[in-house]
DNA sequence: TATTGTTATACTCTATAACTATA
DNA sequence: TATAGTTATAGAGTATAACAATA
């Protein structure tokens, strides 16, 4: 970067263009951690959801992970193929299915997770632990308004 | 979301993920504001940094905005072809081209600008004006790392 | 009637490599 | 030898609409 445009520096108090590059770098760090698993970020995303103990249907993943309904079945149908999570029957809904992780997708979640970990932890070390927090915080409110 | 979704709430605690959330939240938002203006976020993007007076090379707007050298041709041949912003030539370095913005590109930004604002307002209202700084903050070094 | 999962399709965005002109 | 802009292409991501099964 020039150092005029150091100085200068558009944008830097739009919010949203803010979010977006810091989203940027930490998608880099994400794919980079991930490309040794065979895992892109949405596929880690919905494993990551279908270990976690919440018995989430697709429905519930689309809408936690901001995707269209549609784009988690083709999700789910590779994760299920490579035997990494199964597709178990609602039992109050049987329109719905709840995606779990076999014992197969939760070893491979532990390990794509320690990688990605590592990743961002670099890409974090600009804050401190505490602002690390902070900034945590703040993200959940503005991701999760209520 | 289900309640008991709203009680575990995973991958919370990951940076990553609620950076992704909340940007999608601004993403949509930006998206409605720029869709009566005939812009998509990145030829937004470009147009205001061709109006901000740094006098960005394509090269300088591809690293500032994470895009590919590639993508921000095509973009700006899109902007050229409208008429909003002009390709001149650097005096220093005759293989690279300014993109600055012609007064039709200037008043399309102001209009669309405005429309943003205003949605992004609806969307960062979950916060008050201080916290709302602080996260600008905490997000700008995670964007631009020193 | 509305919702869940599914299929299909078109469009946008992203990643990569090669080429040219200039440095 | 390296860099700025350009062209081309393939792959990933996104948006939308329609349908069957179930609520």
């Amino acid at each position: 970067m020039t150092s005029e445009l150091r100085a200068h520096m558009p944008l830097t108090d739009d919010t949203a263009f803010l979010l977006a590059r810091a989203n940027a770098r930490s998608l880099a760090a994400t794919h980079a951690g991930l490309a040794d698993h065979g895992l892109r970020v949405r596929s880690y995303s919905v494993l990551a959801l279908a270990v976690a103990e919440a018995r989430l249907s697709q429905r519930d993943i689309a809408e936690y992970l901001w995707l269209d309904p549609s784009q988690v079945v083709s999700l789910v149908d590779d994760l299920q193929r490579r035997g990494l999570v199964t597709r178990e029957p609602d039992e109050n809904d049987r329109r719905a299915k709840v995606v779990v992780a076999t014992e197969a997708g939760r070893r491979l979640h532990r390990d794509a997770a320690r990688s990605v970990a590592e990743r961002e932890r670099e890409t974090l070390e600009t804050l401190d632990a505490a602002e690390q927090q902070r900034l945590r915080e703040l993200l959940l409110r503005l991701a999760f308004p209520v």
